[in-house]
DNA sequence: AGTAGTATGACGATCAAG
DNA sequence: CTTGATCGTCATACTACT
């Protein structure tokens, strides 16, 4: 999708329950903050532990060297009943939190321990609370937001508040303002309150606590590079990077249990780049449900790499491959270029497909380079050409002539119809830059294939960041029914070239789109599911912007501008499995 | 001259694999 | 250790129009 994913406008919030919060002063944070109130607000399980019957239990688990907070959180997740899985999910944790990207998000979890004690304190030193204590925030939109998220709130909950409640306020009124739109929110029998603990708001203990943390993380971080790091909970890359098989394989004989919360209805297909700095895939994982993530090269797909994560809850056998198959190597793919392929490129597949090609001028220096020299051009030479080729993904089109793919070209790759972004206003740029951001058809479709058999009459599908219409696509390929999906894409192009496909292609079902993720809320999903009987699979590939290796800039992980959104995937996604449990 | 859209090049770090 | 890959962003110059 697009970058570009801030234009929330406040006129279109009218329908949307949050908005009664604004009839809650501000100002006035004690009626919302009292004990009753949070036991009111938190669900059963959330308040209990907060219990001093719990204490014992408590301190156990702290004696054994773990932090109140870890503690706390392990036990909200598996009950008091279950010591072991308490004490596998602190180790879990305690591996994590020593990882430099990991720790952050440990941070960005609920828990509703700290709310005990000193609830009296006065907040008169909050405005006093440096954001540049913990974080180094570019902005003070970017410091605000990372104050929050590391109070405990979603990045969702904290840029809403913003949003809201502009830039220049204190972080006490922001504060005030999630708790309540989480109030509201209660009153929505539909709110997941069991992954939404409400956080407390004893401001100066929990920043006094958060601060306290972070430096004994950062304590820990440099003791850890003193140590070994072999029990580091990192996940690692496959290699080969097959996931759990791909078509050809030998070995297809892979098994493997779901967690039980991570079970369907719906079926979920989240994807983003492998490449992720340190500890995002753990984080995601964490948050999907601790699926383990199937990491995929789609260059076992295509003649094309493309190196990403998928976590999903598909099953994984008897899965098959759209035909025909795609071309697997250059060559097969552009016939043409073998003529003018020099013997000295061993390339046979390009590397991965992005956003922005080379630039004309880039090809005119590197066919003057070559052209000096009648045969074979010398090493130095050679080494330039290639690394340029390798890093454009430059194809031989002629005599010394090099050039980027043409954006036709970048849809066959990625398993498209010829002219899928063509036409309507379209730019050749832009179909660059949403090609670039798409999925690869073939691979995502043999992921997808399983539902086939499952679902002979159809599915309704809910993708989230569509872009294209990848997703759209490859069930379409596949010959899965469409019967209803809704669609939520920021880029009003995209948004076109997935009308336009839909109507071209003779679709029977119902196309719903939206621009904005962030806006769709329980009551419109709730509305749109109860209109054609809840969702049969969810799929979306978040914003890698701030994920992505080529990000000289902005390359700040999870919490980032745009990946940040990965959190309204899983809002919405766990939504719909509340909504669906519900219901069934 | 003003404007909107387009093209170009400068901008390294991180992480995995050999 | 070196090599290689990487769903990118920004300011600026350029182009094709009014």
């Amino acid at each position: 999708m697009d970058g570009d994913t801030s234009g929330v406008e406040g006129d279109n919030w009218n329908t949307d329950d949050e908005l009664e919060i604004d009839n809650f002063s501000l100002s006035s944070n004690s009626s919302l903050t009292l004990p009753n109130g949070e036991a009111l607000a938190c669900s059963g399980e959330a308040s209990s532990s907060a219990g001093s019957s719990n204490s014992k239990l408590i301190d156990h688990f702290i004696g054994m060297g773990f932090s109140e907070k870890m503690v706390a959180k392990a036990i909200q997740e598996n009950g008091k009943e279950n010591t072991d899985s308490i004490l596998e999910t602190l180790l879990t944790y305690s591996a994590l939190e020593s990882s430099p990207h990991g720790q952050q998000h440990i941070d960005s979890d609920h828990c509703s321990l700290e709310c005990e004690g000193s609830f009296l304190d006065d907040f008169s030193d909050i405005d006093s609370f440096s954001d540049e204590e913990i974080t180094n925030p570019v902005s003070d939109e970017e410091g605000k937001l990372s104050s929050l998220v590391k109070m405990g709130y979603t990045m969702d909950e904290a840029s809403i508040a913003i949003e809201r409640c502009g830039l220049d306020s204190s972080l006490v009124e922001l504060t005030d303002f999630i708790t309540a739109a989480q109030m509201a929110k209660v009153a929505d029998v539909h709110f997941p309150l069991e992954d939404k603990p409400i956080p407390n708001h004893s401001f100066k203990k929990r920043k006094h606590f958060d601060y306290e943390m972070w430096k004994r993380k950062k304590q820990r971080g440099l003791e850890k590079r003193l140590l070994h790091d072999d029990d580091e909970e990192i996940i690692r890359l496959p290699n080969p990077m097959i996931g759990f098989g791909v078509p050809n394989d030998l070995c297809q004989t892979i098994h493997r249990t779901l967690p039980e919360a991570a079970i369907g209805p719906p079926f979920f297909y989240y994807e983003n780049v492998a490449l992720a700095p340190k500890g995002v895939w753990t984080t995601i994982s964490r948050f999907l449900y601790d699926v383990e993530p199937e990491f995929v090269d789609s260059k076992y797909f295509c003649a094309a790499a493309r190196k990403r994560g998928y976590v999903h809850n598909l099953p994984i056998e008897d899965r098959f491959p759209l035909v025909p198959l795609p071309p697997s190597t250059i060559s097969e793919a552009f016939p043409l270029t073998k003529k003018w392929w020099p013997s000295w490129d061993p390339r046979t597949k390009l590397n991965c497909l992005q956003t922005c090609v080379g630039s004309a001028k880039l090809t005119e220096r590197i066919r003057k380079a070559i052209e000096d020299y009648d045969g074979e051009p010398p090493q130095h030479v050679q080494k330039y050409v290639l690394d340029e080729c390798r890093k454009w993904n430059l194809v031989w089109v002629g005599r010394n002539k090099v050039a980027p793919l043409e954006p036709d070209e970048v849809e066959k790759l990625l398993g498209f119809p010829t002219n899928h972004t063509r036409g309507g206003g379209i730019s050749r740029t832009d179909r660059f830059k949403s090609l670039g951001n798409s999925f690869q058809v073939d691979t995502v479709a043999y992921h997808l294939s399983v539902l086939k058999a499952m679902f002979p009459n159809g599915i309704n599908l809910l993708s989230l960041f569509s872009g294209i219409g990848g997703a759209e696509v490859a069930l379409h390929r596949l010959g899965i029914p469409l019967k209803n999906v809704v669609s939520v894409e920021i880029s009003e192009v995209n948004r076109n070239i997935v009308r336009s496909w839909w109507e071209q292609t003779n679709q029977r079902g119902n196309l719903i789109d939206l621009p904005d993720v962030q806006q769709l809320n329980g009551d419109r999903l709730e509305e749109l599911m109860g209109s054609f009987g809840g969702f049969d699979l969810v799929v979306g590939g978040s914003p890698c912007n701030n994920l992505a290796g080529s990000n000289r800039l902005h390359r700040d992980g999870l919490e980032g501008k745009e990946s940040s959104l990965f959190y309204d995937f899983f809002r919405i996604l766990d939504l719909v499995k509340c909504i669906m449990n519900k219901t069934q």
